[in-house]
DNA sequence: ATTAATAACAGTAATTATTACTAATTTTGT
DNA sequence: ACAAAATTAGTAATAATTACTGTTATTAAT
């Protein structure tokens, strides 16, 4: 059974309205400022509790740390491979995605991730 | 200037031919077979390099470790989220994904990656 | 409102995955 | 064969994340 507690709140409230996909650590520096004895293991499981409970979602590039995103409708993401930086992008394949993928697999497919990489704007 | 290493000639051949996308940890096991002093940061290395080089392929699924490829063929991946296998999909989709996906965007998409999640055949 | 049960916490230690360092070895162009 | 430099094995260090533990906060039931 899951309680509510301020620490989760304000884990969730710091990534909404937020597009700049922050990592674990940034998530805790800013969170600090209103609960200044939160600690680091606080918000790694939040942020794990949140995305298992489709509320944030997860970003891993695989190049640094985990990202995460407020923003649960899907999208694609960019990472610039110079900066790191992770910006989100408009481009959208068609919405069943999973379906056509699924098609002629046997398993169950119900999530994907999609990231593009290259250089952003500000790198090229 | 890169030399050739047997090392890195049978980190390279421990991936042709094989579907199962090893960790780099698999794949120091395997290697170790033919070469019992080779050193896990050799693997890692060699693993790195061959990516850089576009000779192996890394999928970062963001559960569990890098997983290595030898097929670089553009092509989608399915990772069940209980065994934590990885296996490939036939589906693909269309082959200027990175120019369509480019369009409105002020950078430069060099490459993607495209995951799918959920259960196996045997987990499901 | 108290209380009892337990989820969540802070703080810290441990683990996992990977990279960095160094002296010795291997490769390669001359 | 020789010299220069890339690569190695072995080890240490780092980065990211998870696990542990005693205390605190939340919730449901009295």
């Amino acid at each position: 059974m899951i309680k509510k507690s301020r620490q989760r709140q304000a884990v969730k409230e710091c990534l909404i309205g937020r597009y700049d996909h922050p990592t674990a650590e940034m998530v805790y520096l800013s969170v600090k400022n209103d609960y200044p004895n939160i600690s680091l293991g606080t918000v790694y499981r939040n942020l794990s509790l949140l995305t298992e409970l489709g509320e944030i979602q997860r970003i891993s590039t695989g190049i640094g740390p985990d990202r995460f995103d407020g923003e649960i409708k899907p999208h694609c993401h960019f990472q610039c491979t110079r900066c790191k930086n992770v910006v989100d992008l408009s481009f959208m394949p068609d919405a069943n995605f999973d379906a056509e993928a699924n098609n002629g697999f046997e398993g169950q497919i119900e999530s994907h991730q999609i990231q593009f990489f290259g250089l952003c704007e500000a790198c090229k």
